[in-house]
DNA sequence: TTATTAAAAGACAAAAAGGTCTTTTGGTAA
DNA sequence: TTACCAAAAGACCTTTTTGTCTTTTAATAA
């Protein structure tokens, strides 16, 4: 579905939201270890995140990542089109330039409505949702943080 | 959705499909120039797929690709598995190793369905019932080519 | 102000995806 | 049986994705 950056980023995020529920702003090592990610691949989208403004952080001692409370939520289709591009959900199945209802490919039919709940889902769904979820323990990140 | 070498491979085996159905069995460079795709790249992928035992192929004079008639049709399941492997349309879109309705991750939900329409789809649907469609006119294989 | 801490920056590298090309093999037809 | 044609085989290359590591910068606390 997403490429591991994009799941990684996903994952991280929300752990990030969590962890700012209970006051505290995790650092790179310990979202790694959290969510399983590799070290500095999380710190390095990390960085890239906050650089493209989808969260802040701190250096130093109890530095760390954090959403500043006072922004809007971020839908998951904002970060997935920062990382993928915008490519990911709009195109064809088959690869086709041209392919719409007027002149479909013949998978368009059943696939453009699968499309569409796609795009609803990552449109509605936010890093704060997500983690709401989780914080609710409904939900899980992990095999062991429930 | 799909990655590029799965593309090619869906357009090229609908195109070779549907020339079978004049009594025509299309070469390398055709196929390429048909669907729009690398020449020395479709020529590879089609070679593969024949050594998997999806379609049969002739050398020399008039030689080409070709669908052996009294085969079953091909799912695009079966195609997709081939070339992209299992992970693709089972996996959790977290990135989540256990994520099912027990313990699903905080996507799962929304998701699950969409899954399971998709692989609806890629297993209804087979190479020759996509060539069918092209053939009766209502779908389209490129931007020339109706 | 100094030591310590943790992110930022950016070079580097391995693996996978995507693509190209040459040589060999096996058919067809004259 | 020779000439030719087209796929098979496989080496090679480029780009993207994924990942690693070192050095620098900035914040905090003593």
């Amino acid at each position: 579905m997403f490429n591991k950056e994009t799941e990684y980023a996903l994952r991280g995020l929300v752990y990030i939201d969590l962890q700012n529920m209970g006051g505290r702003r995790p650092g790179t090592l310990e979202i790694a270890r959290e969510i399983e990610a590799p070290p500095f691949y999380i710190a390095k989208i990390l960085q890239r995140l906050v650089r493209a403004g989808f969260l802040r952080s701190l250096k130093g001692k109890g530095g760390g990542f954090f959403f500043d409370p006072d922004k809007p939520d971020v839908p998951i289709i904002n970060l997935i089109s920062s990382i993928e591009g915008d490519r990911s959900f709009s195109g064809c199945s088959f690869g086709l330039k041209q392919c719409d209802s007027d002149n479909p490919c013949p998978l368009h039919g059943k696939y453009a409505p699968i499309r569409e709940a796609i795009n609803k889902l990552i449109t509605e769904e936010t890093v704060q949702s997500l983690a709401e979820k989780v914080y609710k323990n409904e939900f899980h990140l992990n095999e062991f943080l429930k």
